[in-house]
DNA sequence: AATGAATGAGTGTTCATTCAT
DNA sequence: AATGAATGAACACTCATTCAT
């Protein structure tokens, strides 16, 4: 099916000033945080009049709404793409580890904007928003349900320490440091090998 | 009645409306985030009108900040506790992990309020609170600096998955669970036995 | 095509979408009233985008105009047409407050938008709004002129009286009652015959 | 019981920039409607600023309830003073219309602006509209139960005339013409008397 | 120590309108 | 004849804050 036929009643290919309109929400919305970036902000980040939003989006919610998606599709995306080239679990598992701290780099913006908003606060979408961040969250369930582990291990909290400590490394990471493959190794070996 | 006392709003006796005031802010801050509790709906929880709170805050940054030093004082003495009664370095680790979940239980609202609220949230006591955390991160960086570990392993990284993996719990932790110590010693446990 | 045609919007051919446009516009004029109403919804009630009603129709103003326009020559032609088929004066009024009302529920959406809007609510027709209804109801003061009245009667305050009801009649007329024709003998009858 | 009693937590005795809101508002809702007045203009008629109008009423839709509210608990308590002092049951109607009439006048904005608010425009408070109006309506009803009739009148048209008359008088009135009196005795004799 | 009243900037959102296509 | 996209002013309403009492 060739693309043109594909493409949406919204202008033939690029669309693109919803793309500038989420890109500018990403950024304010890391930045400030939901409540406190405002509409006009976003609106003249992207270019644009505060009125002019509503043509794109319906609500201010709808607008976090769409950064969560775009970020959780990236995310899901670099993931899925790691995955498929790596071979054995513990493997997996550190491509997908890798990409996902790298996603948190590349899309810097998408990523702090969805982790720091509380779904709470964007009331109309919120159950939405939690949705997305489930699906993404069981894809690394089944690649520790995958692991050749000791049956005494609890595979729940192995889950809950690695994933926990990779949504936390936005609050510490910054680019000069370590590349986020580096620290996603770093993350994974630990709980690989024994330190005692 | 001395200028002295009139002068000293946080005087050594209770005070017990300022101490409502940090609950009822502590509560609002958690469940609704920084921007969207209003300080009208802070003072009705604590049974008083808006205005009245400028009696005892500056503003309501300062009281963002009140309310973390609250938090992070609580956090600290019960982690100071919590690893004077303990002896090897490891226990002394295991040890202030579960006082620290344990804390964020306790104290729901304040844990909760100060790891939700993005310190550029607050403009003007941002940098402050800044500060607190980072106080409150030395005392694990030096727990884990005491760790009898082979020289290759990076205590840096150590620090940062235990403690990003605490931090993220208050987004999936609910009482009816395992109680927090326990989770706190499967975190540490995790670390030092091998996986593999 | 003849530029006298195209210039002409309004043509002698049925320009159907401009009259959709007028239904659309007075059903929601009426049940929600002049500003509530919105460009917006009365397009997406007539099949197009808020745009496209510009090339219909100058302005708001304008558009309330038309539906006043409308509305009122259609009550002048079922009074012109019931009076023209009565005899004597007061035959002839009830004939025509008897088409009034029968108008008022068969344009029920037109003759309401027309009564509720306040003229002064449509700046730039208001005027034009104001004049369409003295004369319409030159047409009664005609009527009650031409009536064998004893001499002290008022016949200002007997019209005032008796189109004031007339007008009023939207508030409370629902189709389920009697109709129209028979409202209006009843009025009519109650002018005639001593209560007394 | 003194008035210093029974006075509510509001000042001692004024309320008074309460009074100018409603004034200011009952003016600009009978000049241009309910939704053509906003919010800012009807409070800089009051002297304020538009945020302050919030402390005094919770809506748009609340303030125009209370002006309603107002209006017609003067429309009642003028129409009550009249009846009580009449006499026979059609001298009490005449009183009644006489009073309605009167308080049209005296009361204009707060008249005319009941009469054209549709309480369809007033999401939150319609229905108490609509109550308040069918209150007033039930005194009329009352009197003219009351009127001694031969038995083929029918006094539900009999009031629909009347009521409908006297309600649509203020898009007519005007105040260098007949005293209010007047055009209420002329509208009852008209009634009472056979034009034929 | 607290209140009642007000402020004024700011919020998200809606609107009639425009215009290139 | 109509659309998609944008405009920018206006709207109802909220907010942190102030201050006389």
């Amino acid at each position: 099916m060739p693309a043109s036929i594909r493409s949406l009643p919204r202008g033939p290919r690029q669309d693109n000033r919803r793309d500038q309109l989420l890109e500018a929400a990403a950024r304010l919305f890391a930045e400030q945080g939901f409540h406190a970036a405002s509409m006009r902000d976003i609106a003249k980040a992207a270019g644009m009049l505060s009125g002019s939003i509503y043509y794109h989006f319906e609500s201010k919610d709808e607008l976090l709404l769409a950064v969560c998606e775009l970020g959780i599709s990236r995310l899901e995306a670099a993931v899925e793409q790691a995955v498929a080239s790596a071979g054995e679990p513990w493997a997996r598992l550190e491509a997908a580890c890798a990409a996902h701290m790298r996603s948190l780099v590349t899309y810097r913006d998408f990523t702090r904007a969805m982790i720091q908003a509380t779904p709470e606060e964007a009331n109309g979408a919120g159950e939405r928003i939690r949705e997305l961040r489930r699906n993404y969250e069981a894809r690394f369930r089944r690649l520790i349900d995958a692991l050749p582990l000791p049956p005494e291990v609890d595979r729940r909290y192995l889950r809950l320490l690695l994933f926990g400590a990779l949504n936390w490394s936005p609050v510490w990471y910054h680019p000069g440091g370590d590349p986020p493959e580096i620290v996603a190794k770093r993350f994974v070996d630990m709980l690989r090998r024994p330190l005692n």
